[in-house]
DNA sequence: TCCAATTGATGGCATATGCCACTATTAATT
DNA sequence: AATTAATAGTGGCATATGCCATCAATTGGA
């Protein structure tokens, strides 16, 4: 591989941190794979269960995530069996999402090998470094930037 | 919207990451969106510009991209006639890249827009804030993760 | 109480990305 | 030179995300 074309470093945050986002992706999603699920699929089943029977429109919210999006996504694994909706008693128009026993033990499953990733990542940049960096992008992710995203 | 679900923070790297993208996405895509593409096809047509009629290759190389990836988000690109490829005259494999007349506007326009989206979001969380974000997510970008991603 | 406005989701269409299988070329070996 | 290995892309299939148009329920008035 060219070591040369590679630090291509761009003014843009967006386009930084997309392709961040890329790197860490095959990263994580290598280690994950024998667990059978994507790694951003496993952490969605975490956001879940960690939400404790949330509605659609809340994990979206919480992940900044387009609702019909999170729809999206969200039917492979209740195809997978992974995950189930049922209609809240007092409002029809909700739809709390839970994780299915089967949900459970593969999201379990999943955990034990980001375990392993999220370490062997922090052990090449430095545990506090990464703390940092997940504070600065939280930090952005909860700006107000006028417009969008505001809903 | 309800403010509180919001701090949903996440320990996992790249959840944090994508949770970001998606953030600055819908951000920068807002602003972007008059020019008639995406920011991230922006992104894309910049990297070519800067590049100087790069291979495909080069060009997934340097935004850590998978190669058959960049292929397809070529297409639409290729389609609306912003870029065009070449064949290598040494090597017939290699496909050389290059924006079209109409890609070289395009980019332009919106690269004024792109201004004023990186301009506000700076305003927001400072330079040089943004600065460091951007070292930091470069710096993953380039470490040896030792299996994936280094082919 | 009946209708308009609001809220929560779904479905269709489009782009963004990845992996794998396969084709086309070129480089390496014997 | 013929065969084999390695390289550069393409095409198919699947997930990730977004926007917009709709449909279903609820809520707010008049």
């Amino acid at each position: 591989m060219p070591k040369d074309a590679f630090f291509a470093t761009s003014a843009c945050n967006y386009a930084t941190v997309r392709r961040a986002a890329r790197k860490l992706g095959q990263f994580y999603d290598d280690i994950v794979a024998p667990s059978g699920i994507k790694a951003t699929q496993q952490g969605l089943l975490y956001q879940i269960k960690a939400s404790g029977e949330p509605t659609m429109g809340e994990i979206a919210s919480a992940m900044i995530m387009d609702l019909s999006a999170l729809g999206h996504t969200l039917k492979p694994l209740m195809r997978d069996g992974y995950v189930e909706t049922i209609t809240d008693k007092n409002d029809r128009r909700i739809r709390r999402v839970r994780l299915t026993k089967s949900g459970e033990k593969k999201l379990a499953e999943a955990m034990e090998l980001w375990k392993v990733a999220q370490q062997r990542l922090e052990d090449r940049v430095g545990t506090d470094k990464a703390a940092r960096l997940r504070a600065a992008l939280d930090e952005i992710a909860g700006v107000d930037l006028g417009d969008s995203a505001a809903s």
